[in-house]
DNA sequence: GCAAAAGTGTTCTTCTTACACCCATGG
DNA sequence: CCATGGGTGTAAGAAGAACACTTTTGC
């Protein structure tokens, strides 16, 4: 992360970055059961989307992956675009220091989502933020702007790209088992699976390799745990999954 | 559509659009068994998408809308955001008169999709463009920019959106036999469909009203006609449709 | 009367859903 | 020893694919 002075960046910030255009991440993990969004509190004292800037001559994506990298400490990380926002009046309430500052200014900002692993994760308030802290999906706190309509918009993608897109790679840990890969489905669909069922369509997929160890330490039987079969999830990826759910 | 001379549009236009955003359209009609695409023929002799500029208080979709309208004369358009594309590469060859123009510097563009009945559309060139017309999907010519990915990826939204819209209604004129409907989607998915199993699908989704007509004058048997059901068929746009495909 | 397209219904297969029994573990 | 969660298989139901015969029309 470069270091950057915050008078600078709102007097002359435009010479670095484009006017008008912003970059905005939902950044899912996932933990204890819950599925969670990174947030930022703003000095004021709101909390926002982490989000970031076009510099003049860097690619959008590659706009996203620096703001993630700044955020989680993390590269190579899972990301997808997944919306546009561009109504005039989608940062209504927006106050910045310095009026005539081309932040000041109206953005139009693509969203993207991103998935990690919540365990590897080292979150860093930017230098807009003095917080920056996980929050559950279900308990996400007001937002500035239109943040909690972008949140929505990208768990609904989320949810259409579980179709065909297997997302358990990057969201838990490297060793995991069915009954977690579950809890994490269920979390972002909504709603309870049959267990049975739920095995069998994932081993369907034919992109697990059981090992022969088992979660042990919990109460009760110990599950089995997997992992990834590298090769097979990369085809999986670009071949998109056999139909589902 | 409101006159702008050239030169003030080159000069002064950031006056009334923002700089770095533009809004491509790839529509869609459907004429002859054919899906077709409407293209623009630049000054300098290129074929491009029909685009357009952001006002600084218009909200990107209805610069969208704006586009869809001066060009075809139509309103009240099936219009979709599928994509943002913001490489900075992604203009290459770009050659604007004026050096120093707002036109001149890099722009992210959002890309919406359109469908549109074919006879009801009334083409029209824009200031920077000698001719507007259909061309046959598969026989697009060599475009500028990255345009030609742009309707790689919307055809493939198109694809996508097809599981769950009724997309008829858009591309088709208000009567319309079964087998037409047919090689519509055929024309989008490019994949033959068996014509029984077709026709109970369509009918299982409940939006269509069976006249008492038929389509007459061809050779061969006359099939029947059919309409949609309006009240039903904004149902199932809502709704989304039941999985299919 | 023949070729080509359209209307219609049935069977087979596949996928999805529902559901039951036994096993391991901690308390 | 019992409550709880995990491993596994089977049967019923729904959805999709495959397929054949009859009808209409222009030539």
């Amino acid at each position: 992360m470069e270091t950057i002075h915050l008078k600078d960046f709102y007097q002359r910030g435009d010479q670095v970055f484009l006017p008008h255009v912003s970059v905005d991440c939902v950044i899912f993990g996932f933990h204890e059961n819950q599925l969670k969004v990174l947030l930022l509190k703003w000095k004021g004292g709101q909390w926002c989307l982490p989000g970031g800037f076009v510099k003049h001559e860097e690619s959008v994506d590659d706009s996203a992956v620096r703001t993630l990298e700044e955020r989680t400490g993390l590269d190579h990380i899972y990301l997808r675009q997944f919306y546009t926002f561009g109504h005039p009046n989608r940062e209504k309430g927006k106050k910045i220091p310095d009026a005539r500052s081309w932040v000041n200014k109206r953005f139009i900002s693509i969203g993207y989502y991103a998935l990690v692993e919540f365990s590897k994760v080292n979150p860093q308030p930017d230098i807009l933020s003095t917080e920056c802290r996980w929050w559950d999906i279900n308990k996400v706190p007001a937002l500035i702007y239109d943040h909690k309509e972008i949140i929505k918009k990208a768990l609904e993608s989320l949810r259409m790209d579980l179709n065909d897109h297997p997302v358990g790679y990057n969201l838990l840990q490297e060793k995991f088992t069915m009954p977690e890969l579950q809890r994490l489905y269920e979390t972002i669909l909504d709603e309870s699976l049959d267990r049975r069922n739920f095995q069998k369509r994932m081993l369907a997929l034919e992109i697990f390799e059981r090992l022969k160890e088992r979660r042990t330490g919990g109460a009760h039987k110990a599950p089995y745990l997997y992992r990834f079969d590298k090769k097979k999830y990369e085809r999986a990826l670009k071949q998109g999954l056999k139909q589902g759910w």
